[in-house]
DNA sequence: TCTTATTCAGACTCATTTGTCTGATTCTAA
DNA sequence: TTAGAATCAGACAAATGAGTCTGAATAAGA
């Protein structure tokens, strides 16, 4: 059970925040981003897929080929990624799961999940890749510890 | 795909707010709370009985016989079906997905997250199902009038 | 007591999501 | 130009969760 996002969509958030930690330009393959990130190689390539479909990621084949940010991180937001995996339904929908659920015919906590609904989307969208770098560099850093102790 | 919970839960949800907005007691066959939340038999059938083992909802077999609240709804809160039915992993766990994420560690929304968190918790436990039946009742209300349009 | 309506419980099927494999493609370097 | 190394892309398989079915149990009412 996931959070909020779908694993797919979780992987896409990790694997550009990684690339968004290291130095621009640079290009990792799969199997760089399955160890870093530590999920299965072929699962990181499918999802990277979508995401250069996007645009926001960029792959090159060949040897010494891989992925890259395809964008400057002053350009790309946490939203972005969600958007090009899950969609942006869930900030549509009513948490109770009520059907024809609406300012006029509101369940019984529409009003305050609609404040926390637009505040997630806030979250998302309101800092750029460029500007969470530093939050991003600590915790790409330690998931290498995590990785090197077990 | 849901917002948050579980179809399950999302379902449970509904179904003991249905039955906290009619007459205290009163008993409803999976039918009718079927036709209600326009939702298959079975699967509100399957969904209560999950909520009978934790003492929430009561049933009684036999003619003339369904499901019913077996606490008073002073005593209910939206958070008490969210863990009965899915539990409180999703308030523990990083929503970006990253394994050790912690205060110690943290994601780049760790602490933007976590606030919003908090709040989702408070909004599912600070109010009882007494205290919402007002918005309930509407809503309930509501549905009605969405499947005799349909 | 007997019939009928109804729930309960668990097995089952179906759909969606997650995860894996393979062949074709592409690039590098000799 | 060719061989080798690596990715891409889409088909495939497995796992999970959603939803359905059936038979046994139970209670009400005739």
């Amino acid at each position: 059970m996931t959070v909020i996002f779908s694993k797919k969509c979780e992987l896409g958030l990790q694997a550009v925040l990684f690339l968004s930690a290291q130095k621009a330009g640079k290009k990792f393959s799969a199997s760089d981003i399955s160890k870093e990130l530590d999920v299965p190689r072929e699962f990181v390539s499918k999802v990277l897929q979508t995401l250069t479909g996007s645009g926001i990621v960029g792959s090159q084949k060949g040897k010494s080929g891989g992925f890259f940010l395809d964008k400057s991180p002053e350009d790309v937001r946490l939203i972005d990624i969600v958007m090009a995996i899950d969609g942006l339904e869930i900030f549509h929908k009513c948490v109770l799961g009520f059907k024809g659920c609406s300012v006029s015919e509101p369940c019984p906590v529409h009003n305050k999940w609609g404040k926390l609904r637009d505040e997630t989307y806030k979250m998302l969208s309101e800092e750029t890749l460029a500007e969470l770098r530093d939050k991003t560099v600590n915790k790409i850093n330690s998931l290498k510890d995590l990785t090197s102790i077990s």
